[in-house]
DNA sequence: TGCTCGTTTGTACTAGCAGTACAACATACG
DNA sequence: CGTATGTTGTACTGCTAGTACAAACGAGCA
């Protein structure tokens, strides 16, 4: 997809809230055309059709959140608190936007068959959280898990599926403290788990023997 | 519209692959006509267009999932025992349902436009773990948290999304040990958490200070 | 047999929308 | 001025969801 004038891109902003409402489908390109202000011309001059504009839209939210959560991955801490840190950035840009976000999930069908977005989805979303995964247990921040790739799936569904409810009731006018709050609980979750006991890993309750494996 | 002959019901879930391949409006009716073998005019008699295709195959996932979930919750366990299995229930319908499962998630967001289906999928996926943690709480084996809201959200979150993201991957030849593996990892990160130092909710080492968290 | 009623089905039609074609117009830049 | 690039209105095509409707079917019944 070409670089389209800034310009442009502002008014198609506007798209979002319809599209968010009603999805693509029940979205007239003559709708978007007439809230955007862009001639609907102008719009197929520029981009590949409905689709074009829903792929530049969410390919835009995917790129903020991938910068947000770049910047919080790649701090100096450890694994734990950039884990912390990464959740607080995720949901704080899709509380920013909650239209897009709402396009996102209305048409994540549509999305996932657009290649380039299937694949920003995944390494804006998906991505971070494994790496992080992995650092926290070299660092010793983090514990080792059985099955790392699908707890860095629910850790990614935990943390979106949150932010999207939220997002999905409307807009809140403070977006970055509900962010924090948010992901308080997340983080809590996430990192402490909910058992009030220990989680029993050593506990000879398990055919695998009293001596356990070597958990710090 | 909900009272469709076994015979066509049937009929109707060979349109289910179809639908999670493509989505629903890359569907013609004409293409579900055909694979289904229920003429266009006997769909559309029985059926209120191609949304009451989508409504009965995901209204009939929906049913099957909370049916499923529901024996798991109602066990005589804690809740804490509860909510594994429930995990294990709520990811076994799922994978052994991947089509309807991919259809779910192309088709979100009319999912979630079509009032019955939106109520549904609240009442299926999400209220039962909220009420799983109140219980936990009550009977000592889960810890009270402080937005108990958020946090079944984010619970809700991490096993759908996992099971939806091994769903859409494609069928899997067993589903019910895939389940169990699933929701062993799942049941892992969510109960005793990601941290290798046991949470410190009181201790002294975050910025909030060591009054107590719970007044906000 | 012939009648009735709900269901099933083929076929032809309508309406609405995505996307295209294209010519006219604007703007920038030399 | 002239050329290039972008902008826009308008008219058009093609496709498909959904409708209309008549014909056929089949079970129950006298």
């Amino acid at each position: 997809m070409r670089k389209l004038p800034a310009k442009l891109a502002s008014q198609l902003y506007d798209a979002a809230e319809l599209i968010a409402e009603r999805g693509l489908d029940g979205t007239k390109i003559d709708d978007i055309a007439e809230v955007t202000g862009i001639p609907k011309a102008t719009i197929y001059y520029h981009l590949d059709g409905k689709n074009g504009v829903l792929e530049f839209l969410l390919g835009d939210l995917l790129d903020l959140i991938a910068g947000a959560v770049g910047v919080a991955v790649s701090g100096p801490e450890d694994a734990r608190t950039r884990l912390e840190a990464a959740i607080v950035a995720q949901l704080g840009v899709m509380l920013e936007h909650p239209f897009l976000c709402r396009a996102l999930v209305g048409d994540l069908g549509r999305a996932t068959r657009l290649p380039e977005l299937a694949v920003a989805i995944h390494s804006t979303f998906y991505e971070p959280i494994e790496r992080l995964l992995a650092e926290g247990v070299a660092d010793g921040s983090l514990r080792r898990v059985a099955d790392p790739a699908t707890v860095a799936m629910s850790v990614f569904g935990a943390i979106t599926i949150a932010g999207l409810s939220v997002a999905v009731e409307g807009p809140c006018e403070r977006p970055v403290e509900e962010a924090t709050r948010l992901a308080a609980a997340i983080g809590e979750l996430i990192l402490s788990g909910l058992a009030t006991h220990p989680a029993a890993p050593a506990a000879p309750d398990g055919p695998d023997g009293p001596d356990g494996p070597e958990n710090g």
